[in-house]
DNA sequence: CGACTCTTTGATCCTGATCAACACCGGTGG
DNA sequence: CCACCGGTGTTGATCAGGATCAAAGAGTCG
């Protein structure tokens, strides 16, 4: 079931850690950790170190864990899970797990969403490098404040607009990150992780989408939806 | 309509104020802001003013005007209003208006709930009185934390058990004000507020208080319900 | 006394949960 | 190559909680 069924987040000797972020890494230009190549943020790529391959339901890191690093998505996806809910969902370029620089300790698990490799940003080096470069230390705390925003489960509105603002989300989030692209979405968690995270059962999920084929608004694959009719999805929200 | 239309916060000079905060207070007991005559706190009763009547419907406080004073209700009630909704109740004895500290403004409307008079603590005073006791600041830091976690408005659970809790916390406020007293637990605000405040059609509240006395928990009177069986509220919440 | 407002109660509707049946798909073993 | 199998997604049927609407008491104030 694990390719890599250890926490990584103690240790990442079980996984042979390389320095690999650099232009060439596929999300170089939108990362969120350099942000896209940001000059006074060069010093992070120094630090990294990517791990992986998490598999399906891997767990990244533990609840009351120590702190020892954040992380960011290379590919595939993350979800961070409370008391049973997925409260956040993490794509490529995303930096999280900043949330535990105050307690020292990890308030929730992260687990993989089908493969995914991880860059794994240290500590100490993280510290370290917020010391030096008032740049650093600005960054990560407005990712920071970021991450929190993200993790505030919407609970309010119709199921329909929760899914509506659910693929909307991501598709920002996503055309940020893979720059200007398709109207494809993809959605490789499942229907109960999606229910979970927007409050609502996984066959309400599946209706709401159905819903907004039959409008013209989307079209439904086997591994995400193609947004076709951006507009009026977002009209949904006057 | 209004026994007294002007807005309170601003000046007191339109109603007479008067010194008479002291023992013989129907509430001096359990006051928040002398907390039942604590030597610590007794400057507090010679900046108060007493103001009123208000009638239904007055405004006490109005969004964005300048923060002059905190209150106190002295009899009657009065609920926190923002956004159309009513996000608490203020019964007699209880402080409020301190969550404009920070911001110099206050953020919603008070309004009266029949007729209510108030104890008015204006600002400059209560600030000389915070700058010479360290106790009297501590107190109204307290209070403020207080407020803010009333405020927060409880929107999970069946509609049965939010209004079994909102009888609850009415039952244990007034206890604490009035000291041990009957079951009875007045309502002087219409079956619309408490609906707003707990997020739910009159209609539910008139249904869900029919079902409580149906099953021998409570009473129900013109202007309020007695608790006829305590435990099988709190028994709700398990 | 009469107009008004608020509460109560009944009837109906809507949303979304739950349960069950079925389709689909990838993997496994013969 | 094909039959089988378990997991996931889709879809229909049913159910429960509350909202909404309407009509009938019950105070309340002029």
């Amino acid at each position: 079931m694990s390719t890599a069924s250890a926490i990584a987040s103690q240790s990442s000797t079980s996984r042979r850690p390389s320095v690999c972020c650099n232009a060439s890494c596929r999300h170089a230009a939108a990362c969120e950790a350099t942000r896209g190549g940001d000059p006074d943020l060069l010093d992070m790529r120094e630090v990294v170190e990517r791990v992986g391959p998490f598999s399906e339901g891997d767990r990244l890191v533990q609840p009351d864990a120590p702190h020892l690093a954040a992380f960011a998505v290379h590919s595939g996806l993350a979800k961070t899970v409370t008391e049973g809910r997925v409260v956040a969902f993490h794509l490529p370029g995303e930096l999280f797990a900043l949330d535990a620089q105050r307690t020292q300790t990890h308030s929730a698990s992260v687990v993989a969403v089908g493969k995914t490799w991880f860059c794994r940003f240290p500590r100490t080096a993280t510290d370290a490098l917020c010391e030096h470069s008032a740049a650093i230390a600005t960054h990560l705390r407005t990712l920071r404040r970021r991450e929190r925003a993200f993790t505030r489960r919407a609970t309010d509105g119709s199921a329909l607009e929760r899914v509506t603002s659910f693929l909307l989300e991501l598709f920002d989030r996503r055309r940020r990150v893979e720059g200007i692209g398709s109207g494809f979405v993809p959605l490789p968690m499942s229907r109960d992780d999606i229910g979970s995270y927007l409050g609502m059962s996984a066959a309400t999920v599946t209706r709401m989408l159905a819903r907004l084929r039959s409008d013209g608004s989307i079209a439904i694959r086997a591994d995400g939806v193609d947004v076709l009719h951006e507009a009026s999805l977002r009209d949904r929200f006057l």
